[in-house]
DNA sequence: CTCGCATGTGTACGGTGTAAGCATACGGCG
DNA sequence: CGCCGTATGCTTACACCGTACACATGCGAG
């Protein structure tokens, strides 16, 4: 009654490439990276698809800045730890973010990355890796060795269905398909993974120490 | 003059779920996989978009089938050489095969991957594993582990520019916009990237055998 | 020869990203 | 206070996408 504008009683929050992201990264998380449709995005702000591009310069852009969310969201434990326990956190750290996010690794693996986030995770690794006595050079493989396995484990895993109950349908689909008994290690394989006590929880770190303490003999013996 | 019917020359090779998928390889090999599409794929083969649907289900089909393809390319040494190298040469003709294609690897990710050929490599994969002396529970991971690897290493590398004029040219923009300084250790990793002793080709083989070497030794001390 | 089915075509629908032009409402200025 | 420029949002439109559906055609089996 008193303002004669603004009869409306919704404040009306301005939009903002934040709010753009932020939205984008519930619709992705909800239904998957293919429901992210500029038009999507916009009712989901209670907008017109045409005004995110007031704040956004084209959908890449909002691709790229999601990765950025989710990068922001990992870990960099504080310096002053061991070198392997710290990489080690910041990578399982790394892997439950992915997986939280599943729509973030095959965008990660896609994108170029040049955004502050994820640059400062790359820095952030590079120096630990220097400050544990790694020579220059090692340094170069090791990161590329380290990120390599956490996208790869990462999105491998991804690809399985996750929880059990879809698993075992799946599993059994699987095994009844396949020409039986011709391929007997892959079906060994599968059947493992029907296993309780694979929950690949313990595989991502086991590979993991493997190679880190791979590196630390790198270092010792160069 | 002969023949009344087929007054046009051109022999007119019927279609099939094959020239379907070759059509696909080699648009994606030209355009990215962005430039798929059922309407180009269709006028590639002197056809309309409509037509291929008497051959495949739908683009996903397409899409599982061109994996399939990439995937057939791979070697899988025959028997007979010791694992490591039998192992080491698959995975290094994974990373060729995938890098000749590289819209492949975000594929490979992303479909479930239940076709014949990927089966086949990952059967070969398993057994060469288990008969290195392998338990069960460490060739599960071990698989895992390789297949993170392969992958990781590189979707990555495709990320990156790999002519080297592009990498220098983009190189040099980036490290002019970051913030001055404050990423020394990405700033190097940066520059060792233009490093030409650097081409990426001794990095990939150098994790491999750091895994497999330590796959070798947590087999020995179990 | 004829019929039926496999193969290819044409059209249409709902969806996509986004270019261009218009409406409006708000902040800084006189 | 009033004005105005600019930032923000809306409308319309275009080209392209995957594919459902109805139809044309031609070839092989009876």
């Amino acid at each position: 009654m008193a303002r004669k504008t603004n009869a409306r009683a919704e404040p009306r929050i301005p939009l903002s490439k934040d709010r753009v992201l932020q939205a984008a990264v519930t619709l992705a998380d909800e239904g998957g990276i293919d429901a992210l449709s500029m038009r999507r995005i916009a009712k989901e702000l209670g907008v017109e698809a045409m005004s995110l591009y007031n704040h956004v310069a084209n959908k890449d852009e909002i691709l790229d800045g999601i990765v950025e969310v989710v990068a922001s969201e990992i870990d960099l434990p504080s310096d002053g730890a061991d070198w392997k326990t710290a990489i080690r956190q910041s990578a399982i750290s790394t892997r439950d973010v992915l997986l939280r996010h599943p729509w973030a690794s095959g965008l990660w693996g896609t994108r170029q990355g040049d955004g502050l986030a994820r640059l400062r995770r790359g820095d952030w690794m590079l120096r630990t890796l220097r400050e544990a006595g790694l020579s220059k050079d090692l340094t170069y493989h090791a990161f590329h060795i380290v990120e390599s396995y956490i996208l790869g484990f990462t999105g491998q895993q991804l690809n399985f269905p996750h929880e059990g109950e879809e698993l075992a349908g799946m599993a059994e689909k699987f095994l009844q398909q396949l020409p039986a008994g011709e391929y007997p290690d892959f079906v060994e394989h599968v059947m493992q993974h029907l296993e309780p006590r694979h929950g690949d929880e313990g595989g991502f770190e086991l590979g993991l120490d493997l190679i880190l303490e791979s590196l630390e003999r790198l270092r010792d013996t160069a």
